[in-house]
DNA sequence: ATTATCTATAGATCTATAGATAATGC
DNA sequence: ATTATCTATAGATCTATAGATAATGC
């Protein structure tokens, strides 16, 4: 793949190093979070010396921006349909079950997720902009979902859609916590979509 | 206060120290999570040298477990009546709109909660025990208050209070993140009051 | 005797830079 | 020329221990 974002030219084997780095780079970020994340072993798991790796990211910041850009479109293309359309009202609710479904097959994800979401509320961390910018487009994704909802008499008129926004969203990554600290125990799918069961009882109109 | 849980004697100083290195450390786990907390910062605001906070706490490990159990110590007293008893049914939901609203009111307590649970879903992570107990402690105390409300007839029978539980907990952390993101756009104890609003109408008899 | 401190320091990190060498691809 | 990589290293951490000194309280 080595999809080239930027503007850089050849040296296939660079883009290959960069893409090893970056998976690796991935699964560190997600066990030990960023500031647990220790370049000189995602170098040498990624075969090369830390200097090495620092040649392909300046630093350690830089390197999780770029993972987190990654993961970002990852989402972005399993979220949305092929032709790149947004589900709308009852859509929106399968397209929610189906995501969180997904999430029980990528523990590492989810975690990745978690662990920096909340490594970001402190102060100054380089993963803030990113958390807050990822919510907010949640929360208007699936705030125009339920607009369109309403719209197309699936749903109760007369709704807040950006209170439930909020809530489904809050209820997506509560659950993550719970399923990543007991995933035995906690069957995080089955759990969330009893709650949008509840949750349709009470919108539709 | 200086309350001695342990069987330690005497000596005043060491006390008022204790519990002010306490405090400071819950700040600095607050604010960088553990991995990002110095010990020789929390002994320089405590106004002693870093090896004279280790006589005090024998590790970084052993200061954060201290923190963790003030920090349990002080939810319970505001968690259960003056008499200790524990409210169920309709009291409960009271009770938990009450704990956001408090929640909402000291947001570095929150936020401790929020770093070190998230922290401690990564390998071998010292809080990683007390997260997990205080999961379950959590969901028994919730679904031993939503049977009792069933036995007193104010919820409907037939629903899995297990479920219902960890729900309830997951809207109340994933509502928690959200705040700390964002204090002046999120509306934390409204947006779950709410919930338990909607919750309460599909619960009823 | 116990407790509270301190200075000094071991030993292990960490990130980032400087500067050199070799390979790649226009 | 650009890119990829290395060794060496600066400079700043970090936790924990050793060992000394002074104060406290039975």
């Amino acid at each position: 793949m080595a999809t080239r974002t930027d503007g850089r030219r050849g040296y296939a084997a660079g883009d290959a190093r960069r893409e090893r780095i970056l998976h690796i780079a991935m699964q560190e970020f997600a066990e030990n979070g960023y500031r647990g994340t220790s370049l000189a072993r995602v170098a040498e798991r990624a075969g090369l010396s830390q200097p090495g790796l620092l040649h392909h990211f300046r630093s350690k910041e830089e390197l999780l921006v770029a993972v987190l850009e990654l993961r970002d479109r990852r989402d972005m293309e399993r979220f949305f349909a092929e032709d790149g359309t947004m589900p709308t009202g009852l859509d929106a609710w399968a397209a929610l079950v189906r995501l969180v479904e997904h999430n029980s097959r990528v523990p590492e994800l989810v975690r990745l997720f978690v662990v920096l979401t909340s490594e970001a509320v402190t102060a100054d961390h380089p993963a803030r902009a990113w958390a807050e910018e990822r919510y907010a487009r949640m929360r208007t994704w699936i705030a125009e979902a339920l607009t369109a909802g309403v719209a197309a008499g699936e749903l109760r008129p007369g709704i807040d859609p950006g209170s439930y926004a909020s809530r489904i969203i809050a209820m997506m990554d509560g659950l993550q916590t719970q399923w990543l600290l007991d995933p035995g125990g906690v069957d995080m799918p089955a759990l969330f979509s009893a709650y949008l069961d509840d949750l349709l009882a009470t919108l539709r109109p």
